[in-house]
DNA sequence: GGACCCTTGATTTTT
DNA sequence: TCAAGGGTCC
């Protein structure tokens, strides 16, 4: 099953002394390799490093060195020749958290972190793992992963195909169920009544098996699937299980505490054999719960693997003492923990701020000032972050930030890959690749406009269901009927003349010319240039950097199974910025300046978490804010305001109960308020909201919820492009030729600057005076006339 | 196929 | 508030 390499057969795990003698009585063969890599690091990161076999559960407080541990770990493993490169089974939750990994593995021992075809977040390795056995679970190899997108759509198709009202049950709530099953490793079979009941009044059990009969039959599986069907196999098959038992000598997993049951089960079985299981993580920063992550895993570590050692990271090496022990207050606030405690050496910074405000813009106001004032004071933005519950949240600094000109990044929202066009893009791909992509196919056969409308799609499908062949198929044979008419017909004849001919083509050619090929050649190119707006002149531009990005994969399959799984863009930015982004987000990353806005009863913790889900709910508010204050080296300044606009409504809130957690001696308090709470809302009754006094149609809420992900999916929120939906002072550069139509005094518009007068014109580039934003260096392609 | 109006519903989102 | 999605009408 595995292709044959040149690995010399290398000593059981079996005949290496237990782990207890390991570290005493280690040879000299072992010993100077891991002198050098152990020799920064304090006793327990050591102990971490050198207690190789066994089951060893690392608890890592936030800042205490886990990754360099475990990256040490890796090295020492592969240095001392315990294994194979190619026998470390080393996983990670995020696309980033595996790359560092292997950056820094490779810093240690050089190239050999190449052979590591195991080191990947779980879906990666599980997707590789499944490319090899597909066929077990009635797959072929070169199977689709599909995305959420594809995913409701076909899950529409289904609700419709059975005569069930989509807005009685929406197929955003099935999708909902099936991915907690398959998070909790339960196949159709596996339901009980209660689970069936949970759409439709118990017909969640058939959806759940018409929707993963149709993914077979589309030789598709979705995320979730990556690991359930992997599960099923190791389950199933026993002789795979014995394989990657045997090949796997040693496991290792990183932020243990965010597997969910399937990824649970699925390390389970590959560890059990050997007992070699090394797993890294902090109860405390458990906060994905909702997406199906079982902090008891990370509880019950020691009764799964009975004699597993405990060693606790508590050194920690970011913050400062006071940010250190108001985090630390604030967390023992939670019941249920495996407890830590943090210390550092470093000495006593500031306290941590809370600064009281009046309303948000005033909060935005505030941060942007003090930014200024730490620029001025010579800080660099890369360094500072404002962390937020929810999108929504983002808003006001962006708005805010753009009028002063203070350089910043949006992290998350709408990714490269999610965006219109690319998805069109990867769905012509796709259907060459794949022809029974019918996903695919149906986005994209009338992308651009063909004259193709819903009749023709209808005759299509009923045509391919009647014969059982995919729609791609039944395009062609459905041209030599006359069961349309000839228009569409000669489309269709046309159109699979095209995907036969860039099919040919794509076995002579590279991935990425290939993609240009199609893009030109099905005029999907001429009718984003005929809009002649900056918004398809940006797509047009992520067209071409998925050109570029494409150029490092060899053939088709490789890249499109790297675009399902790595759905990040990391595009290098060299200018200085501050990042905004949501406090889930941060996790992992660490800043000298923090800025937390928004701690207000409803806000954060959120309606939501409050309202429903009960003490664990709050309780993973309180992780997340736990989280977010140890993001911070060196100063900490959380925010609130006594009143915040929420969908539209002007809402006078409290302070977040967290704001009381801190402890007192840790923080410094003030307000730039004051008056008490009437005052204020005299105030804003007089001044922000005329209409505060009068009944409104809708019922006066507090409840706390806003515009988030839909506005980060949003055109305006998009990042897309990035480097001009950020404010920048100065220009961003890429080749271009000028535009002819404006020039200096031409008045114009912006997306995200609204109008100006152009000052000056330098190749692409246009300096603009804009009314409220002052004046700017942009991109010509960006602006717009006015007329 | 597209323009327009109305309804609806809106944390967090590693893959 | 405000954007997406659905429905209707041309």
């Amino acid at each position: 099953m595995f292709p044959p390499s040149a690995e010399p057969a290398l000593r059981s795990a079996s005949s290496f002394p237990s782990c207890s003698r390991v570290t005493g009585s280690i040879s000299p063969h072992f010993e100077e390799p891991a002198e050098a890599l152990v020799g920064g690091l304090n006793s327990p990161q050591r102990e971490a490093v050198l207690t190789t076999e066994g089951p060893v559960l690392m608890l890592a407080g936030a800042g205490t060195g886990k990754t360099a541990a475990l990256t040490a770990r890796l090295a020492h493993l592969v240095r001392s020749r315990r294994a194979w490169p190619s026998e470390i089974l080393c996983v990670t939750f995020t696309n980033r958290a595996a790359r560092e990994m292997r950056e820094r593995v490779g810093q240690m021992i050089g190239p050999a972190v190449e052979g590591m075809p195991w080191l990947g977040t779980f879906h990666s390795i599980a997707a590789k793992m499944l490319r090899r056995h597909a066929e077990l679970v009635g797959l072929q190899p070169n199977y689709t992963i599909i995305d959420t997108d594809d995913q409701l759509r076909l899950l529409k198709q289904l609700i419709q195909a059975e005569g069930l009202d989509e807005k009685r049950w929406p197929a955003r709530q099935l999708a909902g169920c099936i991915d907690r099953w398959k998070n909790r490793g339960l196949n159709p079979a596996d339901l009980d009544a209660g689970e069936n009941e949970a759409y439709a009044n118990g017909k969640g059990q058939k959806f759940y098996s018409l929707y993963q009969d149709r993914l077979k039959t589309l030789n598709a599986c979705d995320f979730g699937d990556l690991l359930l069907h992997m599960l099923n196999i190791l389950r199933q098959h026993r002789e795979v299980l014995e394989q990657y038992r045997q090949r796997f000598k040693y496991v290792m997993v990183d932020e243990y505490q965010d597997t969910n049951q399937v990824q649970y089960l699925w390390l389970r079985l590959l560890a059990q054999g050997r007992q070699n299981i090394c797993v890294v993580g902090d109860d405390d920063q458990s906060i994905y719960s909702w997406r199906g992550a079982e902090v008891a895993n990370i509880l019950r570590f020691e009764k799964d693997f009975p004699g597993a050692k405990v060693i606790r990271l508590e050194q920690n090496y970011r913050s400062t003492p006071q940010i250190l022990a108001a985090a630390s207050g604030l967390i023992s606030e939670n019941s249920e923990r495996l407890g830590k405690t943090l210390w550092t050496e470093r000495h006593a910074g500031d306290p941590v701020r809370i600064i009281g405000i009046w309303d948000g813009p005033e909060e935005a106001r505030r941060i942007g000032d003090e930014i200024e004032r730490l620029e001025r004071e010579g800080a660099t933005l890369s360094q500072v972050a404002i962390l937020v519950r929810a999108q929504y949240q983002t808003r006001e600094f962006e708005d805010r930030f753009i009028q002063i000109g203070l350089n910043y990044r949006i992290v998350g929202g709408f990714r490269f890959y999610e965006r219109a066009e690319i998805r069109d893009a990867l769905a012509y791909l796709r259907v060459i690749a794949q022809p029974a992509d019918d996903l695919a196919f149906e986005r994209i056969y009338n992308t651009p406009k063909r004259g193709l409308g819903a009749k023709a799609l209808e005759k299509l499908h009923l045509h391919a269901r009647r014969r059982g062949i995919p729609l791609a198929s039944a395009a062609i044979e459905i041209a030599d009927t006359d069961e349309l008419p000839a228009r569409p017909r000669n489309t269709f004849v046309s159109m699979m003349r095209d995907f036969a001919r860039w099919r040919d083509l794509g076995n002579t050619v590279s991935p990425a010319d290939l993609l240009r090929t199609v893009m030109d050649e099905s005029g999907y190119t001429d009718a984003l240039q005929a809009e002649r707006t900056a918004e398809a002149a940006g797509r047009l531009e992520n067209l071409a950097e998925l050109a570029r990005a494409m150029e490092e994969y060899e053939t088709l399959g490789d890249f499109l199974e790297h675009v399902s799984l790595v759905m990040d863009n990391e595009a290098a930015d060299e200018t200085e910025k501050v990042t905004i982004m949501t406090m889930h987000a941060a996790k992992g990353l660490e800043f000298d300046h923090v800025f937390l806005p928004g701690w207000e009863e409803g806000v954060f913790p959120s309606q939501r978490a409050i309202d429903e889900g009960g003490l664990a709910s709050l309780e993973e508010e309180r992780r997340l804010a736990y989280v977010a204050i140890t993001r911070a080296r060196r100063r900490c300044t959380i925010l609130h305001a006594a009143n915040r606009r929420i969908y539209g409504q002007w809402t006078s809130s409290i302070p977040s109960r967290f704001v009381a957690e801190l402890p007192q001696e840790h923080i410094a308090q003030e307000s730039t308020m004051s008056g008490g709470a009437s005052l204020w809302r005299a105030q804003w009754s007089e001044h922000a909201d005329p209409f505060a006094g009068v009944a409104r149609a809708q019922p006066a809420r507090t409840v706390t919820r806003g515009p988030g992900w839909q506005r980060a999916a949003s055109k305006e929120y998009s990042p897309a492009p990035r480097r001009v939906a950020e404010s920048t002072r100065s220009a961003a550069s890429f080749a271009a030729k000028p535009r002819s139509d404006v020039s200096t005094g031409t008045r114009v518009f912006h997306d995200k600057f609204g109008y100006g007068v152009v000052a000056a014109q330098e190749g692409n580039k246009l300096e603009i005076d804009f009314e409220q934003a002052g004046r700017k260096r942009v991109i010509d392609s960006f602006v717009k006339l006015t007329d």
